[in-house]
DNA sequence: CCTGATACCATACATTTGTATGATATTATG
DNA sequence: CATAATATCATACAAATGTATGGTATCAGG
């Protein structure tokens, strides 16, 4: 049986790991062995080592199909998007997962979440009713920023403007109040740190209701 | 040590699975019971066994990490942002990849592409400066459509509208024009699908290759 | 032809991981 | 309370899968 050129084979191999890969199915080495008609399990094992130590691939030791995609490439996650939230705080509305969304963050960071906006009162910012916006907490929030706030129990979206001591919460719409909350009974929420509007049918992941 | 409500445990396994589903990296059943802090593997075994039964997840018998999300479900793919196509065809434009944008879709399809929007004529529908556009090519158009349209060789975001056989691109900004463009010259590159507007500076996938 | 590098093979072993059996504890409900 | 359904546990075993060792075959270049 002929060999194949030094280089072709391994090439081959990591196109149909990256396939595999980003289809979100990692395959065994013994897979990739038949995939190639390779009579030993090392030839396969080999060149995917090979790959690895060119930066080609990743790998958790060890582990069964524990090869990865090196890098952030493949590395998308999940946002959750949280239902509504106005009836309490945050902690109560996690375990009320809507749907997730496509993102680039960590996803073991709980920090990063999505709500849907409900009203117009953010219309000349750009942002419309049913739209979605994505929340970074933070520690801290500085004049001009979009945050979502909780006013007497209720979420909203606005510009947060700082004066002093005072706050204010501004709406970008002529026909809404600027809203001068008690500090005492204000909680910022996070920070919009993204804007996205679905003009189809929601793709979103559907989350398990039982 | 007190048990979780019927139900609950199993709602909270099945949105981890499809987290990590999702993310292409198939959790083993051990993972699932550490991560829930289960002293017996099958106490999270028979948990996905019932999401199985229920049909909420699927499973390959026998292999390692074998657990996958079931029936055609849509992928955690890459967006490839296009730079400016103002100037030519999309074959042209597809060259000049910007960046990936992590998307979900539906289908194995390639006609999904996205692209920054210049100027402000969309403004009226929430489309700003800067926003970026995900597009999908389709076969057929209809009136009130928001698309992306080659007018003499340049790409403009418009709403479409259909009257007999004259074709007109609405702005959505009264300041500007409505355009009639000679059918002849006219290219329809995709529907816009969804709109994101990024507040903070974002990282894009980079390019990359075999 | 010689030689190093690369591709490939055969076999054995270790670890991870799925599966099976049998039991106890808690919850929901009439 | 009585009962069924569900959740959980403990332990053992089997299969899948990663790892290791030592070898042969083919390729590429001098």
């Amino acid at each position: 049986m002929a060999y194949t050129k030094p280089g072709e084979t391994r090439s081959r191999i990591y196109q149909f790991m990256r396939r595999r890969l980003l289809d979100g199915q990692p395959p065994t080495i013994r897979e990739v062995q038949a995939k190639f008609n390779m009579r030993s399990v090392q030839s396969a094992r080999s060149q995917l080592n090979m790959l690895v130590q060119e930066g080609l691939l990743a790998k958790e030791p060890g582990k069964a199909r524990g090869y990865r995609l090196p890098g952030k490439i493949g590395k998308n996650t999940l946002i959750p998007l949280l239902g509504s939230i106005s009836a309490g705080p945050l902690n109560t509305a996690i375990e009320n997962i809507e749907g997730y969304l496509p993102g680039y963050l960590q996803s073991e960071d709980d920090s990063i979440f999505a709500l849907r906006v409900r009203g117009d009162s953010m219309i000349e910012a750009g942002i419309l009713n049913e739209d979605i916006v994505v929340v970074r907490q933070q520690p801290e929030y500085s004049t001009g920023d979009i945050v979502v706030a909780l006013v007497d129990d209720e979420a909203t979206v606005k510009e947060l403007y700082r004066k002093a001591d005072k706050v204010q919460l501004r709406p970008r719409n002529r026909e809404y109040p600027i809203l001068l909350p008690d500090p005492d009974n204000l909680v910022l929420l996070g920070k919009v740190v993204e804007v996205r509007r679905y003009l189809e049918g929601i793709s979103l992941e559907e989350s398990f209701d039982g």
